[in-house]
DNA sequence: GCCGAACCGTAACGTACGGTACGGCCCTTT
DNA sequence: AAAGGGCCGTACCGTACGTTACGGTTCGGC
């Protein structure tokens, strides 16, 4: 086993240059799939592969550093706790479905998703690992919250809130990914995610909402 | 381009020991995932390498037919027309929900998603097709015949019964098949199938059930 | 009992690609 | 201005694997 130098490993983030590079490697992956080789990727980033092995290790490394670098870019809105009326909570909700359907129907995700799932098949399953934290897992962690305040509002009623969560992401996401995966061209428009976005939410309240008396006609 | 033999296009389906091999490679894909080599399947199967190709033609169309073969066995089946009272319209859809559960939780299935993604990545969308075709798509076809039969019966409410399957297929799936393609173990229980495909029907009947009006407590 | 076809086992070929080595350029430091 | 480190470009190495070729074996038909 060589001593290499391996920078990125264990350090603080990635330098501009370095950034540079992994977004070469992100716009190489939606064009090239798993087909991505280091020399593609060092012809497309400018840089030697020297370099690529000194700063990322080796292929795994690279596309890890990868994974990381696109999971970091995708950041969550933190929910505003003040409204807590049917409305605002609706609204929320509606904002984190069509957030959570723009990234899963988005080039990257499709890409980075497809490399993960090859790597699961595999030995390591990092990547996989570190899609799931940073995709859905973080979704649940900052949707978990807005289900509890809107539980203890009153607006919503349910016995646990990760079962919930799992309800409502399922609403959203429906068929949607693993059509992607699978190569199925879905071509989502704004307008449709909007709307699925909005259906979902309104699924989910009928579900989940709290009973306030029959409306009557 | 060689004129190569190539039976197996086109033709009637495998013959028995043709789907031993294949049978072979399920295993094999389950155990290695798409590492797995044309040497490897060649031992397994106790076949040369040599009738691989002539065969299946290529890799490709080895793992094309295996992905066939495999959509050929998972047959989904028919629902009786005849009980179209609420129990038994329960009863089928709690029945579709556990097997799709079933089928997508199983390490075949897995294996064979993973291989589907992956060559959904490159040029080649043959194997995503048939995987949807065969499985998304054909459970679909099974499943609105008994949503409109529900419909038409006066038991179920919708406008689209794509759409009311797709909310029934989210409500079913929800997270499960991406956490397994990423690698998550979810070791799913017979009972916990069953108990999410309970939950499920219950929550799509909530959904699009007919109002049958208030009942009084 | 012989013939040919199908098939097994294995060796060999060609190539693609991960990983390494090296010469030269630029840029900073002193 | 000299020195040295970091990096680019490229040639190179080793290997894994898809694909082909070939000798030996089994088996059904006559």
């Amino acid at each position: 086993m060589l001593q290499t130098t391996n920078e990125m490993m264990e350090g603080e983030g990635p330098t501009a240059r370095q950034k540079d590079v992994l977004d070469a490697v992100l716009r190489l992956l939606v064009e090239e799939g798993d087909r991505l080789t280091m020399t593609a990727v060092a012809r497309r980033a400018s840089c030697s592969k020297e370099t690529l092995y000194k700063w990322f290790g080796d292929r795994d490394g690279l596309l890890t550093a990868t994974v990381q670098w696109q999971a970091s870019k995708v950041r969550v809105p933190p929910v505003d706790r003040q409204g807590l009326d049917l409305a605002s909570l609706a609204a929320s909700l509606e904002r984190f479905a069509s957030d959570w359907l723009r990234v899963i129907s988005s080039d990257t995700s499709i890409a980075l998703n497809r490399v993960a799932v090859v790597h699961a098949g595999s030995d390591k399953r990092d990547l996989g690992a570190i899609v799931l934290e940073r995709g859905r897992f973080a979704l649940g962690r900052r949707l978990k919250p807005v289900l509890e305040a809107g539980s203890e509002a009153g607006l919503l009623e349910f016995d646990d809130a990760e079962t919930a969560f799992r309800t409502f992401f399922g609403l959203v996401a429906r068929d949607v990914q693993i059509r992607l995966l699978l190569g199925d061209r879905l071509e989502l428009t704004d307008a449709e995610i909007d709307g699925d976005a909005a259906r979902a939410t309104q699924q989910f309240l009928a579900l989940h909402g709290a009973k306030t008396g029959p409306a009557a006609p």
